[in-house]
DNA sequence: GTTTAGCACTCAATATTCTCGACTGCTAAT
DNA sequence: ATTAGCAGTCGAGAATATTGAGTGCTAAAC
């Protein structure tokens, strides 16, 4: 069905259109890139490549525009990943090596190099506690009447609040605190802060409620990651011809304003795997005409936030890709070599 | 110069164009204002007004429009700013009293709400630490190389950062630290973090410069405001018909993505006050046909955070301006009470 | 069987013209 | 000072024409 010249045709013609955003003319492709056969054996295999459902036309007369499905055969057959330069790598080791104070802090870095070499949108979110083991839990007075609660995880995550009292507390009770927590929670998973947790805390620290109940609830509280996302580059896409439709712009703020949706998609995957979404195959309406490719950066089965990318269906996958194949690589052994 | 007719009419014009975002003509002001005048009549106000500089033509056969002076005036004289509901009062009051962990959590909730009540965009930038005193320094040995280092500061802001050794930390060492930085920090303003502590510091402490570095160059960092932008509703801009001009949604993008532009508005301007800028008061070309109105969370001479709404000229100034000064009071109120 | 030249046909995009009506400004009467 | 009345302006939208970049198909060539 497919025989190799169809199938480099099509690689040309996505090609093509990732460049000009134009639909694409059997000419040009004889053009740029088959000077030895003629325009009308390039419309032959056009119209095959369309039957197929690889391609589509937007009007009788136009030239070719690549498909969802011509996209997907694209990525997943058609390329090769090595499309980054030395000077890209050489400044993403650089951006990386800067070691970063945090995990956030060093998703954010690895989110904002990705937006620089590529041009496009980035957004990532933070590592989520869920699933991590408590190593320590540490609760530390300021003043008289506040208190900072502190989450040490097994991959290093910290996490920490802001507590407040009506009354006075003592350093003695914070030291209690610090022993029945840690007695009862080193080395569980930090699901463990739970229901059962406040019974034992109630039932071992005699201490007025007024001083438990707001601990209880902010730890509780801590433990729900309010994933926030970060965003690097919007304006980026703003730059794009596709944007000149004021129905994609909108919705491209919508996706990013309710941030749900990024989630869920940021949240779909598995460790290090690159991911790839192409238009419809989404099935969110307003992410129709955008394509997401997202990575997580782990260690072992432990996310520690994920970096995506969004922009055009028109993306250019092979950058975009093989950038991130980089970045996810350099993550993953910086992680490793701090162990 | 300018009679009583002449400024109720001119009130009516930006009242009519804020409502309908169409220039207005001498029919619509007598069919909906003044049924008591001709057109003719309000006609030859609006050309005096034109003469005067607060009025504009987009053509000349078209409708009046407000000038970046004509809504200078409204703002200033021709409002009164209690244009807010009981239920809306209701709801502000519920969610900022839900009290929140800590200031920068307090001015979120506030963003949000005014973006929810008033549908437009709202940005706010957090507390900055600089004018600050210093309460308390306090080290916490997290596992036995990484140390939380907290600076609490007399308005109760409380910053944290997180440093990591190459070498083991003993518990000695920390009480050690937190003597010395207290000792000649507490009570201090903030920026005394500096190269005067680093020489007091490598002075009296004879550990190891390979914890001593770390510490010294977070520390300094912390007290760096990043400076975060936090942002809500940037969606509901695009609903309103200005963005349809593809020119100005881009310059808006732009606004918000190169944090600098709101940064500088946001941080100028003094306590409590609500500033205004509309159009091309500011001088960033992109801001010409939108107006940002901000204030100041405080208390004494020391910033809380600064709240600002960015939408098109023809804001309901009326609306924000009223919901601004019930959340500035609500803020400063709630404040107080917790002193 | 595959490739290609050649040509008729399609249709979006752009330019051109026309019409409509929502405005104003001005004049002269009130 | 106000107003009725009317001529004049100009944008917006509809209607029409023009252009040219494409295709698909046929029949000949390889």
């Amino acid at each position: 069905m497919l025989d190799e010249r169809k199938r480099k045709i099509l690689k040309e013609i996505v090609d093509e259109y990732i460049d000009s955003a134009e639909p694409v003319s059997s000419a040009i492709i004889v053009e740029k890139y088959e000077n030895n056969i003629s325009s009308a054996t390039v419309r032959n295999d056009m119209a095959e490549l369309e039957k197929l459902g690889y391609l589509e036309k937007t009007h009788t007369s136009s030239g070719r525009v690549p498909s969802a499905k011509g996209y997907r055969l694209y990525v997943d057959e058609l390329l090769k990943y090595d499309n980054i330069s030395l000077e890209e790598i050489k400044y993403i080791q650089e951006k990386l090596e800067n070691k970063a104070d945090s995990i956030e802090e060093l998703t954010k870095i690895a989110t904002t190099t990705l937006s620089e070499i590529t041009h496009y949108t980035t957004v990532s979110v933070g590592p989520k506690t869920s699933g991590q083991n408590i190593e320590e839990i540490k609760f530390v007075l300021l003043g008289a009447r506040m208190l900072m609660g502190i989450i040490v995880t097994d991959t290093g995550l910290v996490r920490e609040t802001i507590i407040k009292f009506d009354e006075d507390v003592t350093e003695e009770q914070v030291e209690t605190l610090n022993y029945y927590f840690n007695n009862k929670l080193q080395g569980e998973p930090i699901e463990k802060i739970d229901a059962s947790l406040e019974e034992y805390i109630f039932r071992e620290l005699k201490y007025s409620i007024k001083i438990i109940r707001p601990i209880i609830d902010q730890m509780k509280k801590l433990i729900q990651d309010e994933e926030k996302i970060y965003l690097e580059g919007a304006n980026k896409s703003f730059e794009l011809p596709e944007f000149k439709s004021l129905e994609l712009a909108k919705n491209f703020v919508n996706i990013l304003d309710t941030k749900e949706v990024m989630l869920d998609i940021l949240n779909t995957g598995f460790a290090e795997d690159i991911q790839i979404y192409i238009g419809d195959e989404n099935d969110n309406e307003d992410l129709k005409d955008f394509s997401i490719v997202t990575f997580k950066h782990s260690v072992g089965d432990k996310d520690l936030g994920t970096i995506g990318i969004i922009g055009p269906k028109r993306m250019n996958y092979s950058k975009v890709i093989s950038v991130m194949k980089y970045i996810s690589k350099k993550l993953n052994d910086n992680f490793d070599k701090k162990e």
